[in-house]
DNA sequence: TCATAAGCGAGACGGTACGTCTTGTCTTCTC
DNA sequence: GAGAAGACAAGACGTACCGTCTCGCTTATGA
């Protein structure tokens, strides 16, 4: 679905002329990727990517305006693969979101990327707006999902003003994607089962009495 | 502190010829913040900061192997401005403490750098034990003394077990940490004393709760 | 014809991708000879030279491997200029010569640059050959002319033996260009017409006695 | 004698403090020589130089102002080894030293060396003084040597204005030096016996023939 | 079927920054 | 005060990428 999202992108429905090359695309955001497990985001280039692509670098222009957006498209497409399995009880489901994203970040080609395009992203609007849209909003999604699911079960109460609601899976989104981005990367310690049950258990244990609240 | 840990790198005491000058060290350093500020990381060039510091690139390389190291050695400084104050409870010292960090993460040489320095830590081990002993561990000591402050207050229990305690700690951290840097840099929101709050009443909660466990 | 010579370089036939400027070869050069009347050889900068050219040095770099390279493309043409008219006798077509030659030598883009890049080239294979090709050898086909000439009036015999005809003409030309190369860089004097006439007679008095040997 | 002469710029008698060291002078002028045979000219650089000697590069500066006038320097010393012995002819004479000049020209140290400094030398008139007077003039005395000689056999009449016997030894030595610096460096052709009897030949039917004049 | 229009590869282009190297000066300590 | 050691400002070196451009060629569409 992100790949329909990027090639909407090209469906100008009036286009005389050559059209654009999909294989080319492909190759490209696979390149790209290769890249980064090789040579990680700072000494990615242009011209290999280009070059592993076996595609000119005008070809890549043509579709991607900086190194930058490159990247976001290339990773974003991968953390389409978290999925929120119902596994009986909250704690379990976000016990199984934290081990998927940490699995996630172990990637080296995600490893690297991501936390380069967020720096980038602090100076350049339209890329903040990419990754949220690419990736942020995407996510967020599976927390909504999953509260859902939790106040099915009756193990969250429902909240009745929708703009608290917001605000809380907004809270909820940041406290979990920050952790465990901050374990792997920044403590640079491993995310396992043990620190995911114990993580767990803090929030749940705070999600629960906040109920109240 | 972070300066004389720095400074020690000059400590040889069997060292003939022209002493480096330390005038040089502070207008690098310094020139670097302003570069931060005004350019951001990835605009950020060496000649620049040299040209700014009014010293020859030469000098520069003779003190730091790249840009990266110059960088986190610059930024460190910043964290050193991190104090935990006694705010009379537990939640009010949390508190405190978000509301510290995320101004720093505000202020644009930080912003930037920060997640740039991390990006490049995950291909460079040194880099990685740089940012750990310069920014990591020292704000780690924050969260233990907030914990002991909590515990002579009677709000939490003394843990027992040395290595437990350790793990609360670095988990801790994260959350505390990784939940404000997802919010400011990610989330891209503003980190205000109603989030704030709201942090640390969900923190406070996984805490008490998990005091039983 | 240098530029020809010169231009051959690119006539590779099976060629994709934009063409080399020409525009920029011509300007390349110009900027050269610039250079070396204002800064001479030692303080010719590759910088300097794409700056006037108004060209980037990877341009300059793609079509001349070093500042040696460069400077004989740039002086060769000059070389050129030089030409045998018949001036009705071999006294006065040597004399001639030596005139023209001097007053090349005195231009002070070759001043310098003759002996700089002829320092070199005792280093360097390559560069001894493209001098050999851009310079001597043109030169030496004056030498062979003016013996022709002479031959024609009935001043000088025919030589049977074409290697000797051969030795002869190297031995001349070795002769006069190194008597006013060195007259004028080594020595340091003027080569002005008394001197001309003086060596001249020395020559052309030793060349008539050579005959009968 | 030319080692007397360079020591001469320390003669101040009146001097306090630490004397030169002595070997120092030595070891920087062997150390030259050495680095001219390996790396030539361009490539050698004073800091290199100062290490083979084992000395500081202010014990080198504090001697000589430039690169330029230490290879000079360095170099003047090897051209006192020519000398002119009484070989019976004017024309073996001249032979003789053809082939000492050559043999000298043939050294890597010289064939460099002496090219580049020459090429400075337009630019530099404390530089064209320097090697005037430490090489030019020594060697012009060799022609007024051998021509006395040669007035002392018969070969030669002697000539009364001391003006116009000034102005032959010049065209004389430049000649001679002019044509074997030429054969050598810019035909880079060998000067052999065969050549240097070819080129005496000429030479000595010219004199002669210009006796009459 | 043939012009028009865009895509595409190749690679040159003007720039900017890189990290290294030299030059000649300076600052410190030791002899 | 000479000398060894080495820091320093300045600036050139040659390389690597950037993002743009200019070629000649290919592949569609629509007149």
């Amino acid at each position: 679905m992100v790949a329909d999202m990027l090639s909407r992108r090209h469906d100008n429905p009036t286009r005389s002329g050559r059209p654009r090359s999909a294989a080319a695309d492909t190759a490209i955001l696979l390149a790209t990727r290769a890249a980064l497990v090789e040579l990680g985001w700072s000494k990615l280039s242009m011209g290999d990517v280009a070059a592993r692509a076996g595609v000119a670098k005008t070809t890549l222009y043509r579709r991607w305006a900086s190194k930058n957006e490159l990247v976001v498209d290339a990773v974003a497409v991968i953390f389409d693969e978290i999925e929120i399995h119902d596994r009986g009880s909250l704690t379990a489901d976000i016990e199984g979101v934290v081990l998927q994203f940490a699995a996630l970040l172990e990637r080296p080609e995600t490893k690297t990327a991501l936390m380069a395009v967020v720096a980038e992203s602090t100076r350049d609007d339209a890329l903040r707006d990419r990754i949220r849209t690419a990736i942020v909003d995407r996510q967020k999604g599976l927390v909504v999902k999953g509260r859902e699911r939790a106040q099915a079960r009756g193990e969250l109460a429902y909240e009745s003003d929708p703009e608290v609601a917001a605000r809380n899976a907004d809270l909820i989104f940041d406290v979990i994607a920050g952790a465990v981005v901050h374990r792997t990367l920044v403590s640079a310690e491993p995310v396992d089962e043990e620190w995911a049950r114990g993580f767990t258990l803090l929030l749940v244990a705070g999600l629960g009495a906040n109920q109240g609240a």
